[in-house]
This record gives C-alpha cells, sequence and structure tokens, in this order.
DNA sequence: CGGGTAATGGAAACCGTTGTCAGATTCAAC
DNA sequence: GTTGAATCTGACAACGGTTTCCATTACCCG
C-alpha cells in the first residue's frame, strides 16, 4: 500500500509497461526540479511572479519529461472557469448547417467565441434523442440555446446548470436572456402588404410545430399549440392581421412540413395549391420554404407574381437573388449578439432582451392577385 | 479560521449577501441528508447501488436544494473523460460554413460525436491569432485537425497534448492518425482525362499554399514549398503528369488565391486568362475555385468546353449541378471517419491512414480543345 | 545599523467529484 | 442463535491544478 503510494508520487504505475509511464504532472515536474507546485504554476500563468531564469529551467525540464503544460480540466475545476460555451440546438446537424439562416446564427455566435478567445462546444441533442447527460456532461460556462421547442428535455436540463443561458430565437423563458427579432410585427408588415395588394385567399406553408411529425395541414388547435414558439407567433400575427381584414381564419389552409428543405417547400406548396387552387398568395414561414414554393409554381406552369404571389422569411443569400419577396432578418448580428450577450452576463443583474431589427424587403414575387375572370381569360 | 470551515462545510461564505449563496454540491447535499458523499454520488451514477427508496429521497432533496447535479468539470477531472472532441481548424469559421466541402466534413463528425454522445468542442483558432492558450484550454478527449498548414502553432499545441488526434486531409504528420483521400491518385487521373482530350496549353487555380496572402502567380519555389500539403500534393501530381506528357510545367501558369469563394475563382480566372488567353484548360483545385472560373468564362464570352475546358475537385452539390468535370470525394464519410477513428483510438497500438475512395467525373465542362485555326475562323 | 521594501519561493487550503475497500446491516435458512 | 449471502454505507485517497497568505533573503536609505 505504501509502496503504491510512493510510485504514484512519482508517477509510476504497478503492473504496466514502461512505456504508459504515467503523463507528467505539475507536481512530478516541481519534485524533479525540486521547488514547489506553485514555482511550476507560475511559471506558466504569472511569468512576473519568479525570475526568468528559474521559469527558463522550469519550461526547459517540462519539454524534457513531456509535460505538456497544465491540465486544462483541472485548471478549470479549480477556476471555475470553463473557457466555453455550449451551443444547444435540438435538430440534426445537417440541418444547422444546411439552412444558411442557420449558418450565419452559427457563424455570428461562432464569430463571438472566437473574438473572446472561448471554445464552441456543440452539444450532441439530435431530435429523437431523450437523454440529456450530454447537457449535463458538458463543461461550459454558458449556453447558448438555438430554436428549440418550449418542451424540450434538454432544455430543462440546461437551465437546470448554474450557468447563464441566452435563447436565440426560441422558445421564450421568462427570466432568461433572449436574442430574436420581432416576428409579430415583422409578420404582420408582411400580412399588410400581401392584404394591400389585395390578396384575401392565401395559404400559409410552415416549419414544424411540435416535436411530433406532421406533414399535413394544420388544424387551429395544432396552431395555437404549437411547441415551436417562432412559428405559433407568426401564425398568430398572419391570422390577426388578415381577419382584421374580413378573412375568417378558420377557413385558411396552413401546411406544415417537419423537415426543412426546399423540396419540402415544394411539397408543401403542391399539397396547398392541389386542394386550394383558388389561393393567390403562398405565404411562407422561412425562405427555405418559400423557395420551394416558388419551384412548385414553376412546375405547375404559374407565372409569379403574375399567377401567384409567394413569400418567404429570412432574408437569405438564395432569396435574395431570386427576387423573393421577404423580411429580412439580421442572422449573422443574431449570432454575435446571443454571443456577447452571453459572454458578458456576469456583470448584469436583470434578464436582458435584444429584439433584432427586421425589414420587409418587397421582391418580384409579390403582386396583386389577377381577378377571377383574369385567372381564366388572361388579362 | 476554523469557522470559516464550517460556513464553508455548510456552503456559506462569510461577508457575501446571503442570495449569493455558494451552489448545493454533493457533499452539502450528503450533509443536508446525512449519508455519505459516496452514496449521493452513486444515486446519480450507479442507480443499483443503493435502495430505490434512497435515492428518490436523494434526488427530490436535491431538487429542493437546486443541486444541478454532479459538477462536469469535477466529474471529467476524476473520470479522465472529458466527454468532447477538439476540432482544430485554423480559418475562420465562415469560411467552413460557406465551402460545401467543408461543411459536408463537419457534419459528418458531427454525426460521429452524436452517435457516441460527446460534444464537438470547435477550438477558436483564426488565422491570425498565435495565441495557443485556446488549445491548451480546451477540455476534451481528443483532437481532429483539419485542412491546416503545417507549420500552424496550433498544430504544435494539439500534438503536444496527451491525447489522441486525427488529422482530415492536411498536414500529414508521421505517427498521426490520418484521413484523406489519395489527392496525388485523384488528380492524376484528371490530367490524364485532360491529356487524353489533347490539352497542352494549360492553366492552373489554386488554394492558399501558406499562411502568408499571395493573391498572384505562384513560382515554382513557392509551389514546392507550399505548407498546404494537399495544394502542394495536387500541383506535383499535375506537374508529373503533364510533364510526362511533354509539357514543360516551369511555363504552365498557376495562380493563387487566399481567400476561397466563387469571386476569388473569377478573380484568379480573369488573372490566368488576361496573361495567357492561348490557354485551352483550366485546372482548380477545388469546385468553388472551379465555379468562378465558369462565370468568369461566361463573363468573357467563352463558350464552355467548346472554347475552354474548366474542371475541379472536390464534387460539391453545386459543382454536379453545373455538369462541372470534377474529382469526387465523398467528404460526409470523411468526417465521419474521422470521427470514429478519434472515438475507437483508445484501443488501437500503430497509427492508422484512412484514404478514401475518389471518383473522376466527367461533366459538361471538358471537351478536347479548339485547334488555332478554329479559335480564330471558328469549327 | 535598524528598519522598510521589493523580489522570490513555499505551505496549505481548496475546487467537486469518483472509486476502492472494508465494515455494517438485513434477512433467510438451518 | 449462528451463519452466510446480499445489500448498503462511509472513510479515505486520489484527480491536477490555483491562489492566498507567509517566510526568507537581498537591497536600499538615511
Amino acid at each position: 500500500m505504501l509502496l503504491q503510494n510512493v510510485l504514484n508520487r512519482y508517477g509510476l504505475r504497478m503492473g504496466r509497461p514502461i512505456r504508459t509511464r504515467r503523463q507528467a504532472t505539475l507536481a512530478s515536474l516541481a519534485a524533479e526540479l525540486g521547488v514547489s507546485r506553485t514555482t511550476v504554476s507560475n511559471a506558466y500563468n504569472r511569468p512576473d511572479q519568479l525570475s526568468p531564469e528559474l521559469r527558463r529551467r522550469v519550461l526547459e525540464t517540462a519539454r524534457r519529461l513531456g509535460y505538456p503544460g497544465p491540465d486544462p480540466v483541472a485548471r478549470s475545476l479549480r477556476t471555475r472557469k470553463a473557457g466555453a460555451v455550449g451551443l444547444l440546438l435540438t435538430e440534426n446537424l445537417s440541418y444547422a448547417f444546411r439552412d444558411p439562416a442557420a449558418v450565419g446564427v452559427l457563424e455570428g455566435l461562432a464569430l463571438a467565441c472566437e473574438d473572446a478567445g472561448v471554445g464552441l462546444h456543440l452539444v450532441p441533442a439530435s431530435p429523437g434523442r431523450e437523454d440529456v447527460a450530454a447537457v449535463h456532461r458538458a463543461g461550459v460556462d454558458g449556453f447558448v440555446v438555438y430554436s428549440v421547442p418550449d418542451d424540450d428535455p434538454h432544455l430543462g436540463a440546461v437551465l437546470e446548470r448554474p450557468v447563464p443561458t441566452v435563447i436565440v430565437d426560441q422558445p421564450r423563458v421568462d427570466g432568461v436572456d433572449r436574442v430574436g427579432p420581432d416576428d409579430a410585427a415583422a409578420v404582420t408588415a408582411m400580412a399588410e402588404h400581401l392584404i394591400s395588394l389585395g390578396h384575401r385567399q392565401i395559404g400559409v406553408l410552415c416549419m414544424r410545430l411540435a416535436r411530433e411529425r406532421n406533414d399535413d395541414f394544420v388544424s387551429i388547435q395544432r396552431q395555437s399549440a404549437a411547441h415551436f414558439h417562432v412559428q405559433r407567433i407568426r401564425l398568430e400575427a398572419l391570422a390577426a392581421a388578415f381577419s382584421a381584414a374580413g378573412v375568417d381564419w378558420a377557413t385558411v389552409p396552413v401546411v406544415e412540413r417537419f423537415d426543412h428543405t426546399v423540396d419540402d417547400g415544394a411539397s408543401a406548396a403542391r399539397q396547398l395549391l392541389d386542394a386550394y387552387p383558388q389561393v393567390t398568395a403562398v405565404i411562407c414561414t422561412s425562405d427555405i420554404l418559400a423557395l420551394g414554393a416558388l419551384a412548385e409554381a414553376e412546375r405547375r406552369g404559374l407565372r409569379v407574381p403574375q399567377d401567384l404571389t409567394v413569400t418567404g422569411f429570412d432574408g437569405i443569400t438564395e432569396a435574395e437573388r431570386s427576387g423573393l419577396t421577404t423580411v429580412h432578418q439580421p442572422v449573422l448580428e443574431k449570432g454575435k449578439a446571443a454571443g456577447k450577450l452571453l459572454l458578458s452576463s456576469a456583470d448584469r443583474v436583470g434578464p436582458k432582451v435584444i429584439t433584432l431589427q427586421t425589414e420587409l424587403r418587397v421582391g418580384r414575387t409579390s403582386a396583386p392577385p389577377r381577378t377571377a375572370e383574369e385567372r381564366w381569360f388572361g388579362p
């Protein structure tokens, strides 16, 4: 027993081949040099605390012994700083990397982290996974939560952790910092644009509303019970605006897609237009879906905007290029703001909400609807 | 002094307002319950080691005291497992997120991590930054290094860390696991395709060769001294193949671009064709550059492939869509393989190299060159 | 020569866990 | 009542550092 201890002290272990000798530690290095651990630690962290000569000796001996410098985990434990922020994203990474809007947020966040010299720790949390252990295991100084349903177990696990948290877009949690656009206002502006053009026969394409898949039309109940807050708000804002314009929202078809690709947008548009050919405007809650709707319109031989108006949301580059009428939001800034907010949250008291500026960008995909006669007989 | 200790034991601290009371720890929770720390630890990590009833009490008291479960950092220190792999990428994140080939690798890596339930820790290391502290600070069980110049200080810092490392694409370091395509073979196949078509007047567009910017023609010296191994190998393979076909490599213009965007590809092509209008084929070391070259060809009114042949490398979706002749490599698999290799490296002895299959995909952008007469008088 | 001030290095506490191992308790069976 | 097996529990030693005092020495100044 004693022998074991002595061996340990010198970084050796019984019953193991020599070549797997334990890594050198700060203590073994100090022993080798005949100085205290403090001094070795100072050599790395506070060069002004010891003579240059001794420091040189320490570093040189470290190199000789293959000591890689203070262990980051031990250091984190002592200093209570991990030097990383966690990113919770209940979504396949493929999605995160494929949607330009999401990439923008990620990039902005990464930039903020880079500036501060802290790492970005992607927490493994695919939609299916119920195992929140990964959240518990993440050694981070704070979390950014991006676009997560309000009933996701990972979210709960994050909020229980005693570290600052910033939520981007959704969900809305009381007392937690948040960064996002004013979705209601933005969508209202879009609705009023369409109303003023004269559209009353509309259809809506929206993203996933809950964790269970429903690639179909959406009931009023499901709309108002949506766990994805952003989608819910956007639908509610549309409902409010069009109701005010005399449209009975219960008659407005809304099609949901669980996955978020251009192809899904196209198939949703097809489903919508097959069942409701009288629709004059397809409002999409994202540009990706809208790009799909444009593709489907072309496939059907519908001219945009003469025969059909299509609108999106986000303002991604591809949308701009195709002249889509959409709401632009500064996604890069969104991510950057989230990062900065999180990294500065040590010296703040109350929760903070940052609302980003959005801008209605009218492109070449919205125009007044044709009258019924025009539809049948041409202009 | 004694008082201080007693206070500490109960999670209190002198001279601080009550509301900032110290977070509960496993120890304070055990004290509260009147059981040992072991028991509390077991409640979380080995449910079979204590009675369900006691476990329930522990968890319930934990909730009441706001104990968030065992501290991840302390746990990592004790278990020597961080539950995360680091990704070193000496590049602005913007690049990583914008180049589809890089996104593919990232996505594959993320998938492998997700499968294993470990986090992915992005190490902040922009090109300019000389500060490798972030590498030292990263609490990870291993590193994936992706496309880094062989003289990058971060690379050295990673290799010094006593954790397994896998390098993707470049650099090539002896004794370190590596995943990547057989660049030389792939490029040779491409060269032979062009040679057999009859091209002898070629020009090359390549990516950054070193950490210092050089948006210009590249000397032979710079080519063979390139710190980005992949680029060097590709150029060398081209040189070998075309030399064998009787082309004096010293006369072949090579244009380098530091940044890697379609626009940079276009400007490089312009620079090349302005100085060497007799070129019949522009060989690019990436699809992104090739897409730019195609754009520039169109701008000049050059028909592809009749007037100019353009080839790429990577096989990204956009390239496929535009019919680019290119070398396809499975980028998603590359990332996934790197992740799996890293995560399984505990029980392996020697270094391992995984070479990925590539495939020459002849598209609509390569054809025999026009003869000089044709160039002036039409076919 | 007394005493104040840097400069330098060290002792010990602490960060919050986990794992080992031996001892304690319970319970059924003989 | 004894025994043995099956469960639980708790003391103790790591894990690898950082940081707050202290102690020592050297130097400077009147």
